[in-house]
This record gives C-alpha cells, sequence and structure tokens, in this order.
DNA sequence: GGCATGGACCTTACAACGTAAGATTCGAGT
DNA sequence: ACTCGAATCTTACGTTGTAAGGTCCATGCC
C-alpha cells in the first residue's frame, strides 16, 4: 500500500528518494556551493541518504550532471511558429539568458553540453524554425543560427562564470601596472559593471538580427524598414 | 658551475625541472589526454618526477592552470595601433580564433578565466583600443567590446568543446526521433561540420563588425558604405 | 498464515586525486 | 671540511567516483 511504503521510507530519514527530489537537491547544491563543490556525498548528506543510494536512480554522477542539464534546458521558453517571428525569436534568445542567469553555476555545464536531448533538441528545433521562416536560404540560417548560438552561450558564460566570477589569476597585474599600461581598459571599466549587463546583452543581440534582417533585403526579400514590424516569407 | 649543475640534476633524470619545461609538459598533456585527465601525478610522470616535485615551481595546481592560460592567450596576436584599424580588428579576432584552435584541450579553461594577467591585460587593452578608435562613444565602444568578446568566447568554445566533442548526453534522443520532429535541424545539420566552421564564424564577425560600423555612419562619422546601407530608427 | 522476490537503500572497499609536512640529496660558498 | 639552501622525493591525509555485495521490507503467491 502506498501509506504504508510511504511510512516506511519516512522512517529511514525522511521522504523517498526520486529521480525529481535528487535533482531538486543537487540544483540546490550547486546553487549554494558552485560545480567543483558537488560531489555525490554532499548530495547524500543533503537528503539524508548514502552517496551510493543516488546510484540506484543515477547509473553515474554524468547521467545525473545530464539530468540538470536537461532540466535546465526544460525551463527556457520554446516559441510556437507563427507571426512577428522575429519578436518570437528575441523573446527566445532572452529567455535562453534567463536560464543562465537563474543556474549560474550550472551553466558552465550547460554551455559546453550537447544538446541531443529531449528539451535540447526541441529548443534547436525551436529557435532553427524561426531563423529559417526569416530566412529562405537553408546554408545561411544554419550558419545563422550558430552564430546566435555562440554569442547565447559567450554571453551567458561571461555573465555566470566569467568577468568577476571564474577563477582569478593567483597572481594578477598590479592595479598601478593597469593604471599606467591600460587607459583604454580604465575608460571602459565601469561599463563592465554588472547593472551595464542587460544593455550590453541587448546590444548584441540587436546587432545579429540587425544583421539578418538586412542579408534578407540584400536580396530584395523585404522592403524598406522602419522599425521591425514586419515578417517574411 | 652551470654544466656541473646541469650534470646533477641529469643524473637524476632527464634535465632540471623550471616553469617553462613544467608548463610546456603540461600542454602536451592536455592536448594529449584532455583537460580532466590532467593530474599532477600524470604530470610528473611526463616529467620523469615525483608529483610533488612540481609544487617547488608552482605553489599549486591552480597556479600552473593560471600559468597555461596566460602562455595561450600569450600566442595571440597584439595588434598595433594604426591605420585600417578595422582590418586589424579582423585579424585579432581571427587570431584569438586561431590560439582556440591551438589549444583545444585548454580553451575551456581560458573562457572562464579572468585575463587579469600580463598577457591579458594586453590583449584586451589593444582590442579595447582598437575598437576605441572606431566608435568614439566610451560607452558603446565598451559594450561592443563585451559583444565581441562574448562572441569570440561562445565561438571558441563550440568549436573545441561543444558541437560533437562536449559530455554527449547519457540518454541522447533516438535518431528516428529527431528525423520525424525536427525537419530543420535535418535540414541544417549539414552545415554543422567541421568544414563550415570557418564561414560560420567569418559569419558572426562580419555581422558584429558591420553593426558596429554602422552605429558609427549613423552619427555621421563614416562614409556610405557598399553593404549595410540600412539603419534602424 | 509462511515464504520467495525484488526494489530501495546501506556498507565496505579501492584507486586516483590535490597537497601538507617532513626527509633527503647535492652543488655552492665559506 | 662544514654549512646552507634549493630541488626533489617520501609519506600520509582527506576527498572523490563508483564497483561489489549486503540488508531491509512491502508485496505477490502458496
Amino acid at each position: 500500500m502506498a501509506t504504508s511504503r510511504k511510512q516506511g521510507a519516512a522512517r529511514r530519514k525522511h521522504l523517498a528518494l526520486s529521480r525529481d527530489r535528487i535533482v531538486e537537491a543537487a540544483l540546490a547544491l550547486i546553487a549554494d556551493e558552485g560545480l567543483s563543490a558537488f560531489s555525490t556525498r554532499k548530495l547524500g548528506e543533503r537528503l539524508g541518504c548514502e552517496a551510493m543510494s543516488i546510484y540506484h536512480h543515477f547509473p553515474s554522477k554524468q547521467h545525473l550532471l545530464d539530468a540538470l542539464v536537461e532540466y535546465a534546458i526544460g525551463t527556457v521558453d520554446v516559441p510556437e511558429p507563427g507571426p512577428d517571428a522575429l519578436t518570437r525569436l528575441r523573446r527566445s534568445l532572452y529567455s535562453y539568458r534567463a536560464m543562465a542567469r537563474r543556474f549560474p553555476a550550472l551553466f558552465p555545464l550547460v554551455a559546453v553540453h550537447r544538446l541531443n536531448t529531449p528539451a535540447g533538441v526541441r529548443f534547436i528545433e525551436s529557435i532553427l524554425r524561426l531563423i529559417r521562416s526569416l530566412e529562405p536560404d537553408p546554408e545561411l540560417a544554419a550558419r545563422q543560427f550558430r552564430v546566435v548560438g555562440y554569442y547565447l552561450i559567450g554571453a551567458g558564460l561571461e555573465e555566470t562564470a566569467g568577468y568577476a566570477r571564474g577563477p582569478s589569476a593567483a597572481e594578477p597585474v598590479s592595479d598601478e601596472f593597469v593604471a599606467r599600461e591600460c587607459p583604454c581598459l580604465i575608460e571602459a571599466a565601469p561599463y563592465f559593471q554588472q547593472h551595464h549587463w542587460d544593455a550590453t546583452f541587448d546590444l548584441g543581440i540587436e546587432l545579429l538580427i540587425a544583421g539578418m534582417v538586412q542579408s534578407g533585403e540584400q536580396r530584395g526579400l523585404g522592403r524598406p524598414v522602419r522599425r521591425m514590424r514586419e515578417r517574411r516569407s
């Protein structure tokens, strides 16, 4: 019976283990202590079980990490195809970035992970479909997709693990050296602060999207443009 | 005397240890077996010494990894300021990518590493100077720099550790599912192959550079341009 | 009822890791 | 001859992923 089973499990420690509960705890552990501090033993501690018990639900740590990446990717909004593809595309790219910021400690793993999982291919396919509806040439569309992907991955990484967060050099250059030799860096540094990240990300997105729209127009597929209000094809 | 010292060291094993020799061997080990297989013991084996001997030259593994990153960054060409900043900029960006491809197994580390080291700030300063010479507004120039950086990091990561190289999902989706549900992915897949990477990287660089040039022209700082004639807002 | 079954969890053990602490070796300076 | 200090080695500890096997207990069958 369900209740007695649950009681039995509860008597042991807290709740019964399950893939969902493990994933949840793993995400929390990584968020709290970082990817490098993530270990099966610490996870077991958090779950009130022994490390090896996790292996009953996931055949290896790698499988568990895969599940975490899959979960994170699954939180990215997948746009339906439809009118105003440009707006949908923009929203999707922002949604991906929002995922990176939702899982900052996990994102470095997401960034280098092949997305050949259900949520992964769903996401890829939907973005490709949007780009393809804006760019009829399959080759160019594929390239544009990858270029946008490069940008998303780089932006996500820099915002989550890069500047001011990644491993600093053990012996960094002195501030005086920078002040003396790097006027451009000094001048630019204020704009590298976190409250400028939104505007910076937006600039890149708009550069890329403008370029994509334009390459269509060049082939006479669009009309003179005031803002972005139209779709094509 | 130098010779007798060298002899003494040579008698012990091969050559004397030194920071340079350790860095060289570490790069080779990482190139051969990957970042995850890199350990002080394996490195010692390669150097003909015990693992702990390395710690006399580098206070920790992290310091050694920093030195590797610094070395890699140091192989990126640093452009002089001068005329034809656009060409110089383009060349520098390609030089960064070439570094990523020269150290594919190391690059994931480079990507998330703060560049507050001598070679790092030198590289940053030189790129900033080029962009700044093209874009007089310091805020916009700083943003453009970061956007270009995002792209470089993402492109480098995808080409070295991403698609077809990073950790594949332990339980990938089936080919039939992709074939059935992902027509756009099927259509685009051929262009994701390695021999398309050059053209893809180039597309992204040109999109970004075109956008940067354009924003200057908008303020009447450039001349009419053959491509990229349109602007918005 | 008793009893076998199998899922869920635990215990133990091992090899590999980074590195702290201390011992050792050996050329160089006095 | 003696000391000294840099370079290297030895040993040891705590942590990691996980293989192998044991234990507990709800369930299904007799």
